[in-house]
Formats: structure tokens, C-alpha cells, sequence
DNA sequence: AGTGAAATGACCATAAT
DNA sequence: ATTATGGTCATTTCACT
């Protein structure tokens, strides 16, 4: 698949995944590199899909979502048919910010935005508790965030 | 606090969750603005803090984070004191890459990644049980990521 | 619109294999 | 010799005033 990655590659993805905006002059200079050898590592790393993407990080308050929760979703024995399409479902709803199955007591683990309690509300019970093949959807709000979002570290080696 | 956000900034909020490192002037062209007015309204966003800031995307999988999961941690009821330097120590663990404090049942939610099962359970054993004032861990594996970190959603007003 | 800075590509140098 | 590294320079494009 591709070439172990070298010190600058390492030096590169953790400044880019603080300062994922940083000019590639600055990147350069700050990782000891020159802009031409900081600007091809940086493609390669892009091409071979060590860097997924870049987004930028917004305020959810700024945009009005005061209501930050996890819902833990529990589903009915079925076929995998059903699971695949739920699966979809979860996945086109705008409030579910990020969405994981899980090996054990609970199936699905759902992080979501909303702008109040009620929307939360409506989410839950009209477009969770309705899809097919959930058994059980059991929400907890965010109080806080301990640490939200870090960068994945990057060893050494 | 600010004035509302214009259809513009909301065009540029969505553009720059999906494209964080894309050129003003590309950008610009996107949201349909000349790339002055662009670049003003981007550094307004950032300033405001309603842009908190950029991130590379980096494959879990390049790094060798074979092993992601969500560990459930319930407190025992203790003076604040305690809380506070527990929630600290969570914080600086490089294996914590979002942690969350919860209303209900479970009192702190970490998602953490780990290069294998046993660096895992040594991590949970050694440095999340020993952790004074924990009562419980409970830890679920991620079968697979339905929905990865995606944008918060941009309302058009 | 204009100026200085950055991005980008062609090409060269060195060292390790 | 080949591969991986990094550098320099010249040109185009961009950022920013």
C-alpha cells in the first residue's frame, strides 16, 4: 500500500490537524522543510489517503444548536436487509453529526445536534423510535465537552 | 454577539466543513462572491469565532489505530475536587480523542483508539480503572463508522 | 487594480540501498 | 543503478490592501 511514512510525513500530520488552513510556506517552515519537498509530501499524503480531508471546525451554538446528545439504539433480530436500509436512514438525518455500530449491549451509537429540547424531542420519536427494526433508542444529553474533537496522535514511528 | 448570518457566510460555513483547505478564490467562486468580499466574510466567520478553526482528516487505519471504541464511565459521588483533576487526566491521555460529560445513567462517554486490543486493555486497565473516583468502565468496540464525524448542518436562516 | 507572497512544476544534489 | 530524501529556481496564481 504504500512506504512507511518518514519524520517530516509524522511532523506534517500533526500540524495539519491543528492548523488544518496553515499556508504550505508556513507548514514548511514550521515542519524544516522547503515549500516544494513540504508541498509534495503533503500530495502524496493527500493521494495515498493518509489525509482524508480537511473541514473546517464550526461553532454549534453559533448556528443555534443548543442541544447536543448520544442516543443508544438497540435493534430487533432481523434480517440484514432491514439493518442495511435503517443503516441509510440514520445516516441522511442532518442532526446525526456521527454514527457507529457497536459490538455488544447496544447496536448503534448516535451522536446528534439540535436546536431545543423539542426538535430533540421530534427527532427521537418521530424519525428514531419509527424506523423499522429499532427495539429500544435511549437518549443522554451532553452537559459538557471534555475534549472535544482531538487529533488522532501520530507516533514517532 | 453578531449580526445574523448572511446567505453568503452560510454558503461558506457549508463549502469549508467539506473543503477546509480550499483557496479563497476557489471558494469564492463556489459561494458565488468575487473573492475580496469572500475573504473579508471568511476572516469575519473567524474572528467571530463562529469558524473555530481548520483540521486535517487523518486516517486512523495509516496510523495503525486498528482498535477504536467507546468506553461508558459511571463516578462515584465525591467531592468536585476529584472530579475536576479526573476529568484532567482523561483529557491529557492521547488515547481519549472526544470525550463527553453526560446527563443519566453514565457520567462521562470517551471515545478512544488504541493499535490493538491489548494496548486497549492495558489502557483501560491501567489508566482509566486506577483513575480515582471511577466506579464503573464499560467498553463497546466499533464494528464499523456509519457516519464519521460529519458537518453540522448549516439552516438557511 | 496592483503588489508582495504563495503555490506549483521542472530540474539538481546527496545519501542510503 | 535505483530510491528516497531535500533543495533551488522560474512561472503562474493567489492573498490582501
Amino acid at each position: 500500500m504504500r512506504r512507511p511514512l518518514s519524520p517530516s510525513d509524522r511532523r506534517i500530520l500533526r500540524t495539519l490537524q491543528n492548523e488544518g488552513r496553515i499556508t504550505n510556506a508556513a507548514l514548511a517552515e514550521k515542519v524544516g522543510l522547503a515549500a516544494s519537498p513540504c508541498l509534495r509530501r503533503l500530495k502524496a499524503l493527500e493521494d495515498d489517503g493518509i489525509i482524508e480531508g480537511y473541514r473546517a471546525i464550526v461553532s454549534r451554538k453559533a448556528l443555534g444548536f443548543t442541544v447536543e446528545a448520544f442516543v443508544f439504539i438497540k435493534l430487533e433480530q432481523s434480517e440484514p436487509g432491514w439493518r442495511t436500509r435503517l443503516v441509510e436512514r440514520l445516516k441522511d438525518y442532518e442532526e446525526v453529526i456521527a454514527c457507529h455500530a457497536l459490538a455488544g449491549e447496544v447496536d448503534l451509537i448516535v451522536h446528534a445536534v439540535a436546536k431545543d429540547i423539542e426538535s430533540f424531542g421530534e427527532f427521537t420519536m418521530n424519525r428514531l423510535l419509527t424506523l423499522p427494526g429499532v427495539a429500544d433508542v435511549r437518549s443522554s444529553f451532553v452537559l459538557s465537552n471534555i475534549k472535544p474533537m482531538a487529533p488522532i496522535p501520530v507516533p514517532d514511528h
